[in-house]
DNA sequence: GCAAGGTC
């Protein structure tokens, strides 16, 4: 019997790498037919029972390897209405610039025992690893199919992985397929018909797609809801007390309890008892032990919104990014680098949802690794001696990556600037996740003046903890506190009434867009960044610099922000310090008139579940976690998703009327 | 001329 054995892994990058670890540095590389990146490695490698010593070829595809298609007669717009692509045949097909890569894979699994597949362990990557299975089948019906179970290229971490393959999750499988197809039934179907439709009414709509997608509409829908929420804000006045005393050269303010009033007599009322009574007393006095809690483990999303706060993206990075023609976004090049840094086996995979490790993870060896540098080596080393906590668990876990940490240990001063700066912020997140929170006491102090209660609030920081490692994260006092006592009584220095005015919220911001995405299960996190840039260019939306958005300008008193609109809010105190903060302004999202009447259009069709909504898409991603459970068949969930979309579907061909007066309205600006 | 998901 033969005894090769055919590993594919997902990207060239990652072939290279375990061939690497598994022959100990000593492989042949031969280079395929008709394709640049894949190259094929050669070596030996002892295998558990019952493969022992073989000769291995590694090797890779370069993401996914087919497509899905309607059948031939159904490719022109005009071939059919375009409701019948929720039915017409569909064929799954190697991708035309994929063919060399598939013939490599089947050509070498003819003389193989068994094929090993080294794809990325999430859906996707089960996914693509069928299609690997398919290709290997054409060359040999009897090949025997494993899946490797690796989710770093730490070199123990991959041979472990070669010694224990798993099978094929076919259920993993089943549910991409199903949104494979969904995706472009969907997504055909709605593009013609809006297009074909809208363009019908000539003028800037005559020679655009307009462009539906499961994941595009559900992202132009919040930030259309957002320039709503803004335009429709009406800024309210308010008013308060404020209460200031002087103390051993130390000003201390005091807060209103009631916070604020909108009702300016009742505050000029209420403000004059106070000034008739004169003297303060000293009610409560109240010193407690308090905490900052240290970061909960790295998950991508956080990586991605933290990332583009904390971390400064070079120009050339930006220009790399340009030239592979990827959308230009700091989320996106975060992405980036930290695959990179995957790659070249510095921190474990960069894609989970899962903020809790696993408690047998043996997280003081990798904090060990740390104990080299120069800059948080004392740390680590500190840590392990003495303090080392079991992180915080959050609550998300995908079962199938460990938060991202850093599982080995590279010098800062050999990586590219932007790796460096991603590295390191994953290193000190590691570290701070495995530290103490951050201690301190905070001292209340409150008054009874006239009839009113004030309070004022002072922090002192007496341990900084995973503060110390963390820089991202300030804990400052607003004020330093004088001592009082209580019960006893003084005069106010001042007293004055503050007057204000609820501002409305601000427009959409990216990281605001990709939490709302993220909360939504709109996109995933590789994708998130794609699908904004495509309803930029599909012109629903685009950006511009907030104003002003580097500071407030405290001089007045503002109340803080969400009057009615109620979503702008404030920042969480942290923002303030952050380390390095980016020094661009913010951008901020604004929907083009198209993108408005779109979502508008769909809103006003009157279905239960527009569009332009998000739970739609969200449904269909809890049916796909059913899927992958074993609690529901890949063929119930097309059909009730089918019908679901169809019965939407109709119900706009209808009242397509409603979409065009849309249009009417905002495009063109008529007046109804 | 359509989607979303991989990756180069």
């Amino acid at each position: 019997m033969s005894r090769k054995i055919l590993c594919v892994a997902e990207k060239p990058s990652i072939a290279k790498s375990v061939a690497q670890h598994l022959s100990g540095g000593q492989f042949n590389t031969h280079s395929i037919r008709d394709n640049a990146f894949i190259k094929n490695y050669e070596f030996d490698f002892n295998f558990s029972p019952p493969w022992g010593q073989c000769s291995v070829i590694m090797t890779s595809v370069v993401g996914h390897l087919t497509g899905l298609e309607f059948a031939q007669e159904y490719r022109k717009w005009n071939a059919c209405a375009p409701g019948q692509l929720f039915d017409a045949p569909v064929e799954t097909g190697v991708d035309k610039d994929k063919k060399a890569i598939a013939a490599n894979i089947t050509s070498q699994a003819k003389c193989a025992r068994a094929l090993f597949i080294w794809t990325d362990c999430d859906r996707e990557g089960e996914h693509i690893g069928s299609e690997v299975r398919q290709a290997a089948f054409e060359g040999n019906r009897t090949i025997e199919v494993k899946r490797a179970q690796f989710s770093n290229t730490e070199r123990a971490h991959i041979i472990g992985a070669a010694q224990n393959p798993i099978n094929l999750d076919d259920r993993q499988v089943n549910a991409v397929a199903a949104r494979i197809e969904l995706d472009l039934r969907l997504g055909a179907a709605f593009t013609r018909f809006q297009t074909l439709t809208l363009q019908t009414m000539g003028g800037d709509l005559q020679d655009r797609i307009i462009s539906y997608g499961s994941c595009q509409f559900p992202t132009l829908g919040f930030v259309v809801d957002r320039y709503f929420a803004v335009q429709k804000f009406v800024p309210e006045k308010f008013w308060g007390i404020k209460v200031t005393h002087n103390r051993k050269d130390m000003e201390v303010t005091f807060s209103w309890r009631r916070h604020r009033l909108f009702d300016r007599a009742s505050v000029v009322i209420m403000f004059e008892r106070c000034l008739t009574a004169r003297i303060a007393k000293v009610t409560k006095l109240q010193k407690k032990p308090t905490s900052k809690w240290r970061p909960l483990p790295l998950t991508t999303v956080e990586l991605q919104k933290l990332g583009s706060m904390y971390l400064r993206i070079d120009s050339q990075r930006v220009m790399r990014v340009i030239l592979h023609i990827k959308p230009l976004c700091p989320l996106f090049m975060v992405h980036q680098i930290a695959e990179e840094l995957y790659n070249k086996g510095w921190i474990s995979y960069p894609r989970t949802e899962t903020d809790t490790f696993d408690k047998s993870m043996d997280l003081k060896r990798l904090i060990e690794k740390q104990g080299q540098d120069q800059a948080w080596g004392g740390y680590a080393l500190t840590l392990l001696r003495e303090g080392f906590k079991q992180p915080r668990g959050g609550r998300h876990n995908d079962q199938a990556h460990p938060p991202i940490h850093p599982v080995n240990y590279v010098a800062p001063g050999s990586l590219a600037d932007d790796e460096r700066r991603v590295y390191e912020f994953v290193v000190r997140r590691f570290l701070a996740c495995c530290s103490e929170d951050a201690k301190g006491e905070s001292t209340t102090v409150e008054i009874q003046y006239g009839d009113e209660a004030f309070s004022a609030n002072g922090l002192i920081v007496l341990e900084r903890n995973f503060l110390d490692v963390y820089p991202y994260e300030k804990w400052t006092s607003s004020q330093p506190l004088p001592k009082f006592s209580l019960n006893e009584s003084f005069e106010p220095a001042e007293a004055n009434i503050t007057e204000g005015e609820t501002t409305a919220p601000g427009y959409l911001t990216e990281p605001e867009l990709i939490s709302l995405m993220d909360a939504n299960g709109i996109g995933t996190d590789a994708t998130m960044a794609e699908h904004i840039a495509k309803i930029k260019e599909r012109e629903y939306v685009m950006t511009q610099p907030r104003a002003g958005s580097a500071q407030t300008n405290g001089t007045t008193s503002r109340g803080g922000r969400g009057g009615r609109g109620g979503r702008g809010r404030s920042r969480g105190g942290s923002s303030a310090g952050g380390g390095g903060g980016g020094g661009g302004s913010v951008q901020q999202f604004i929907p083009t008139t198209l993108g408005v009447a779109l979502i508008e259009g769909y809103n006003g069709v009157g279905l239960e579940t527009s569009l332009g909504k998000p739970f739609l898409r969200k449904e269909m991603e809890i049916k796909m976690k059913e899927i992958c459970a074993g609690t529901k068949s890949r063929n119930d969930f097309l059909h009730e998703t089918l019908e679901q979309y169809r019965e939407v579907f109709v119900r706009t061909q209808q009242q397509a009327g409603v979409l065009k007066a849309a249009c009417r309205k905002y495009v063109f600006g008529d007046q109804p």
